[in-house]
DNA sequence: CTTGACCTTCCCGTGACTGGAACCCCCATT
DNA sequence: AATGGGGGTTCCAGTCACGGGAAGGTCAAG
């Protein structure tokens, strides 16, 4: 198969794939003419990290986890080390995210928004309390 | 005042306040030993611009908003225009983030976490409904 | 034979900094 | 006068996970 179709089977651009290629994620072999050709394992692997990618994992992450996945004789405490980790970013990266909307929704609810210069936004960036 | 003091001042890191002047967000004065000396204009728009990046703004957006900030005869609408599109690109991210936790947190709590292989984690990463 | 859709490599750019090297400046102490 | 230390300066490279685009090779169809 070569990389378009593996696009089109993945979701994943073909850049992505080339780059994943050379960061070592996945290796295809190559045609004659010097295309890659994947192999189902290549595409199945290409689909974990895709998934993997969609919920946030970094790329070294993707790592671990694929190295976890082909290890048969792995403890699911090791992925779930990886996982709960990478939870707790997430976690951390909602709440700063909340306080920021919270913040700013109040501040865009105060704005009155019409062609007068008063704005709470502004005084509020400006350092007014 | 030089760039430590301003620094300490503002909270504001030596290396962004050069990054700052860098791409023209603040301007300050130079003394004859070429270090830079800051009037408390420039702290002031320091202290500005460290605000709205803590509010997520983007810096082309704090550019913006620094632009209004001067302009006296700025209208607000204009202002809460750029603040909603942040708001709602905040509101974005966390609808993601809150998906992904959801994901993340549901297959960590099916996860033994012990010394054996099996593992839901991998499993969904690996495609398996 | 040509067209157009693929594929290849390579290099640059992204955002908002951060780290580090190499060097200058000023004040205080020995 | 030399030295040491704590400022400051510039410039270059790296971050993360790609994306854009150029220049060129390859393949199947008309």
């Amino acid at each position: 198969m070569n990389i378009g179709d593996v696009s089109a089977r993945t979701g994943l651009p073909a850049k992505t794939i080339r780059y994943y290629e050379d960061i070592g994620l996945v290796k295809p072999l190559r045609d004659n003419n010097g295309y890659r050709v994947f192999r189902s394992q290549d595409v199945h692997k290409l689909n974990f990290l895709g998934r993997a990618r969609a919920l946030g994992f970094t790329i070294e992450d993707c790592r671990t986890l694929m190295a976890l996945y082909e290890d048969e004789t792995r403890a699911s405490a090791d992925v779930k080390k990886v996982a709960r980790a990478h939870l707790a970013q997430i976690e951390a990266k909602i709440a700063d995210l909340n306080a920021m909307r919270d913040t700013l929704g109040h501040l865009v609810d105060a704005c009155a928004g019409d062609d007068r210069p008063d704005c709470p936004i502004l005084q509020d960036l400006g350092g007014n309390p």
